[in-house]
DNA sequence: TATTGTTATACTCTATAACTATA
DNA sequence: TATAGTTATAGAGTATAACAATA
């Protein structure tokens, strides 16, 4: 019988990501966002994007795209703009208020994890930082 | 404008924590299985439980615990036993097939995740495991 | 025909508040 | 009074399937 303790790490990755998600859930609560809205105001700090592309990064189907948007749209932090060269689409941006609260909310979520790893040697840092950066880009790859 | 990319290592932990649930979710998904009831059936690999113990665990409510644990016991993955000596509360046992159906993603996870990271030299996955351990135990406490 | 996005539908997940039963 | 767990309610998140409009 294995056990949830036994698996090195990637057990600790998996309840690395759990920590991960509360601090994002906490952080996102304080502003009455849910997690998945920062998430989405997050990635959008990245300048406007079409549903397609939105769904992609955030590993969503695009119908469950609509209602994310729908929502965070009717509290006025984003805005759908039309595209005049392709009508089917549309880019998805922040508004100013938008923009304020994911901000804050990203400025939150890395102050708590700073908090978490902020023991950490200068050396470690580094290290993990240059490891978990691979993972992600061969990910992508 | 602070963005997404630079912020380092927290940035990191996100985006790694995204990962991760995306790994967990698909694990899920190929037994019909929500990346939630996967979470409890890993937890509840460590031995029969209590509901507030396993709100605790699991960062939720007592009352988001009932429906999850509801929904996965009449699919017959779980069982509720009463205890004599405190009837207010019961224990959350895994059944034979929920044993099954839990230990097989668990491996899947496993599997999943040591894929992502194959490519780490060993020093790497020692030093990242001791590192990710650190910051549970640190946080845990 | 293929692509972009939405709608319809049916669940699951989650929190808050109020509750029951037991300690 | 305090604790263990449930019920009631409301809203958010998600996928699948079917659809409309445009390319």
């Amino acid at each position: 019988m294995t056990t949830i303790e036994e698996t090195g790490l990637a057990e600790a990755l998996v309840r690395l990501s759990h920590l991960v998600q509360h601090v994002f859930a906490e952080a996102g609560r304080a502003r009455d966002l849910t997690p998945q809205q920062v998430r989405l105001l997050c990635v959008l700090t990245r300048g406007p994007a079409r549903m397609t592309g939105l769904s992609r990064s955030l590993h969503l189907e695009k119908s469950s795209l609509t209602g994310l948007v729908d929502r965070i749209e009717r509290r006025g932090l984003v805005e759908r703009t039309f595209d005049a060269r392709d009508r089917r689409s549309c880019q998805v941006a922040l508004t100013g208020a938008g923009a304020e609260l994911a901000h804050a909310a990203h400025r939150d979520v890395t102050a708590r994890l700073e908090k978490l790893i902020g023991d950490l040697r200068q050396a470690d840092r580094t290290r993990l930082t240059s490891v978990v950066t691979g993972i992600l880009a061969a990910e992508e790859s």
